[in-house]
DNA sequence: CGGTTTTCTCAAACCGCTTTGAGGCTGACG
DNA sequence: CGTCAGCCTCAAAGCGGTTTGAGAAAACCG
């Protein structure tokens, strides 16, 4: 593998002029940077991590932590992002390093990694209320970027959506529709994007002068069995008057809502409107669904290549403050949501 | 943070004595080493891990490559291999980067990643029949561990489990509860696993004196549906005399055999066994099944420490060679095998 | 044409560690 | 007491880059 000595031996030139020429610096003549960018591609020459690490202080990889739970499975959208992200860092000329970790002390595994002295930065992921790490980085002076948004304003680099939108936006459609009886199937409630999920819906039902009973927001693992489940609980009309619509945290849960209703012998949209958000997985069609389902769309891989050039931008000196983003996801309806059923027009009681 | 030279002048030392007496090399003296040691955790010392890369030549960072599929997912029974492995070799003080790749060139990613110069080796997984990546990579002169076996003897480092007896275990225990039509879904024919326990099914099947027609051994993508549609193909018995047992290559594939035998109102064990291989992957519980799934066990997972410690063998200068493992899967029996259906102890006719 | 900028290039220091080769000190032995 | 191991320690040379301060060459100026 050639270094920079022997470019400088080849070329005539000192490692200097060539590590200049290298590295852009304007004190180099465009001539000469020719000469020695081309003879860097001809013997192949590429930096030594290390000794440019060494040199400079930066290691060019960056860090982020898996979350295990107790059964060791993670997050299936964890690895959807982390094969995007992955490949945008490396478009930027950064490595990612997992580490993964099982305990219940949120910043140890930072901590463990920043040991290993190894990182420039960080990708936190799955914000929750209050969280620590952001604060802990930032103490100890170790930049990073956010995948989700913890709170309004927040004074570090982040990429979201706008969560309470997807809420509002799904109910707005359903009341368009003359839905008045409207649940949701929240996420877990410990992460940030629940709480505002659930915020965003409880407003947008206000404004539509519609009641929110208790038991009709719930939450859990965004799986196909939570949405049966609690579909199954609600349709049955056990809890009261069924809901006429639906709005579930994710589309595996959709999935096990329709499952539910059509063994109850449920139409939809006849009898039914379920809506979903979609974070846009590999391998799941929400197009395809049976009917095909209305969703708000915001494909999680789109949030890599922005987050990917704010670590960039902040690893270069950019403030982090200036470093946010907010999408909105769009509302794409399909054939799972209709016209509330004739005769079910009215609202629950407010207790 | 306290270098070797700041332990080095508070001791009155040189830096080399400090080294030596930190990595532990017998010139030291005792009593010289016990003051350094008690200096370096004083000043809370941590060596520098790009000085001592630059200086040893060795990055402690090894690679790995997720190969996507065209849909942007990749292939679940990766991730677990991922999380456990990224510990195994963390807890030996080495990282692991990732690189995803969805080209056709199967050498091409590890030729980029190498470029980076970054990397001590390679962990590769997925061997297929006359894999060229261990050709290019030893030729390249670069450490790696294969995760399954693509051959008999290979000559270089690999964990495995013995893929022949895994069928040929699942084949003698339906022969002896008299099962004579025993069909096989096997995983994606490319794999050389596949390959493997195809040989062994069929060995086994002659050993017991039982033919194999052609169409009784299916293979495909390791998923529920793959399971479905097969056995309600076989099932149906319009390809002909329905099989009194099925083995399947994977849990998932297992689930849509029984999904498709409860569908035909077909009893399980009474009027099919349903044998299965267990990669033991996380949130799939095989003994929770309805009926509980007899299989062939071998958690993946095991896998993860064995080459773990590989990679830490040969890039310590162990011969490749002598870094290899072959473990045996277990067989657990539980309610999906039973007796042949009474009736049913033909074999297939020999075509 | 001499003097002053500007432009380009260089040698050398440095990052923090490992490793080599040499030398000083100790004690045992003759 | 002289000598020779053996034990300990040291200075110094890398590892492969980046960065500084200075000097040489070229361009500009009056």
């Amino acid at each position: 593998m050639a270094t920079l000595k022997d470019i400088s031996t080849e070329l005539g030139l000192s490692v200097a002029t060539v590590s200049r020429a290298l590295n852009g610096f304007p004190e180099v003549g465009a001539r000469t940077r020719a000469r020695v960018q081309e003879a860097a591609t001809r013997l192949g020459y590429r930096p030594n991590r290390s000794a440019q690490r060494l040199a400079t202080g930066r290691s060019g990889v960056v860090g982020m932590i898996v979350k295990l739970r107790a059964d060791m499975s993670a997050d299936q959208t964890f690895f959807d992002v982390l094969t995007t992200l992955t490949a945008e860092l490396a478009a930027r000329d950064l490595d990612l390093v997992l580490s993964v970790d099982q305990g219940n002390d949120p910043v140890a595994p930072y901590e463990r990694m920043l040991e290993r002295d190894l990182l420039d930065g960080f990708v936190l992921n799955a914000p929750v209320p209050n969280d620590p790490r952001p604060g802990f980085l930032r103490a100890r002076g170790v930049p990073f970027v956010m995948h989700g948004q913890a709170h309004a304003a927040p004074d570090y680099a982040f990429f979201g959506i706008d969560n309470r939108a997807v809420c509002a936006d799904a109910v707005e459609l359903l009341a368009s529709l003359g839905h008045a009886r409207i649940a949701l199937i929240n996420g877990e409630a410990r992460f940030a994007f629940a709480e505002d999920r659930e915020q965003g819906f409880r407003a947008a039902m206000a404004v539509e002068g519609l009641a929110v009973p208790d038991g009709f927001v719930a939450g859990g693992a965004p799986t196909e069995s939570t949405g049966y489940t609690q579909a199954l609980a609600w349709l049955s009309g056990r809890a009261g008057p069924r809901p006429t619509a639906i709005l579930c945290a994710t589309t595996p849960v959709a999935q096990g809502v329709l499952r539910a209703a059509r063994d109850l012998g449920l139409s939809m949209p006849g009898d039914l409107s379920v809506i979903a958000h979609d974070d846009a997985l590999p391998g799941i069609r929400p197009a395809h669904f049976n009917p095909a389902l209305t969703v708000t769309h915001a494909p999680l891989r789109d949030a890599c290549a922005p987050l990917a050039q704010m670590l960039v931008d902040h690893l270069n000196g950019a403030p982090p403050a200036r470093l946010q983003t907010v999408n909105r996801a769009g509302l794409i309806v399909r054939a799972s949501t209709g016209p509330v059923p004739k005769g079910e027009e009215r609202p629950w009681q407010t207790p």
